[in-house]
DNA sequence: TCCTCCATGTAAAAGGTTACATGATTTG
DNA sequence: CAAATCATGTAACCTTTTACATGGAGGA
């Protein structure tokens, strides 16, 4: 059964709901105040994003009444916890790579608990294969009209390579341990 | 006066038509076949746009006719090349650092050319402002509730951490000449 | 009581994605 | 001539942004 893809701020909702209950509230306090900061917390996001979840059957409403303040906490579901497994097994591709990079950072924050452990090196190793093999195209971009690069536009260009690389350099040392692992067996 | 802002693809096609005549089909390929790849090539998001840019008068269509195929070619006005020095004017923010980091390297890649020398790098010098504090943010988050990060999350984490150092470090390098020759005057 | 924060929502507008449609022009 | 490519477009759908609205709870 392939259900039909959410956006990644539904992907964000249904990965902490499924850390615990939380209110539309939260979420927002949640994106407020942490690194999830990337998400906007604006309420006409969040509330309709939460509605659509629970239309799918991802997540479930509880009655709350805590404390007598209209409060609503939400649940996630079986299925809502095997829609995340799904979404989380998908292999990264090089569109994820150019356009998508934070539903892959997103996809790896949410696997521990939500996924076999051996999951998580997979997903790492074939990340390191695609964004290995983009690195090697802005490169060879570079060789071959990286003299038409302007003052500013060739230092843009640089920052993007720099940041490409430094997260070949993350995910090298990230890898680093199952690779020993590997070797030694 | 204070030009409503527009889209970041529309600033991108803006910006590439300041540098020479296009036509929508030109553009489109070169979202395809360049490090500008993070823009989509889809023809119901460029051609709207482009629209929307001549409605505004910042791009003007030319009869073209060359050779007889059917194309629109698209030039600049004085009013769009003002638009786009609006719009690299802008310092830096902390909000885009944090989630419009490519609207910030869209603006550096524009500069040369479309506004003085000195601006690129008090572009970078606000930037770097900007980023460090917002990576002092994410070392006090680790140092506060890091230990609350599970195994995944916690990679994640340091995926992004480690881009915005790796920023940093580009930025100092970038910005390097022009402190030595402060230093030196 | 007044103000602030908690908590949830709605409505309009705009932009992008996807998919489809249409013709002209090279190229094999 | 058939197929691929050039070149431009349109329409439906979905999501997000922005701004506004509402009402209860708790503190000064």
């Amino acid at each position: 059964m392939v259900t039909t893809a959410a956006s990644l701020l539904e992907y964000a909702l249904l990965g902490l709901i499924l850390q615990g209950p939380a209110s539309g509230y939260d979420l927002r306090k949640l994106f407020a105040s942490t690194p999830m900061g990337t998400f906007s917390d604006s309420p006409g996001a969040i509330y309709p994003a939460l509605r659509r979840l629970a239309r799918r059957g991802w997540i479930a409403a509880g009655a709350a009444a805590r404390g007598g303040r209209r409060r609503r906490l939400f649940s996630a579901t079986a299925a809502g916890r095997r829609a995340l497994g799904d979404w989380i097994g998908l292999d990264p591709t090089r569109d994820d790579v150019v356009r998508n990079w934070d539903a892959l950072m997103l996809r790896l924050a949410f696997m521990t608990g939500n996924a076999p452990p051996a999951r998580v090196t997979a997903f790492l190793a074939a990340l390191e294969l695609e964004l290995l093999r983009y690195v090697a195209e802005l490169e060879a971009f570079l060789a071959a009209s990286g003299g038409a690069l302007t003052g500013s536009g060739r230092l843009a260009f640089e920052s993007g390579l720099a940041g490409y690389k430094a997260q070949a350099l993350w995910l090298r040392r990230a890898l680093a341990p199952s690779r020993k692992t590997r070797r030694a067996s």
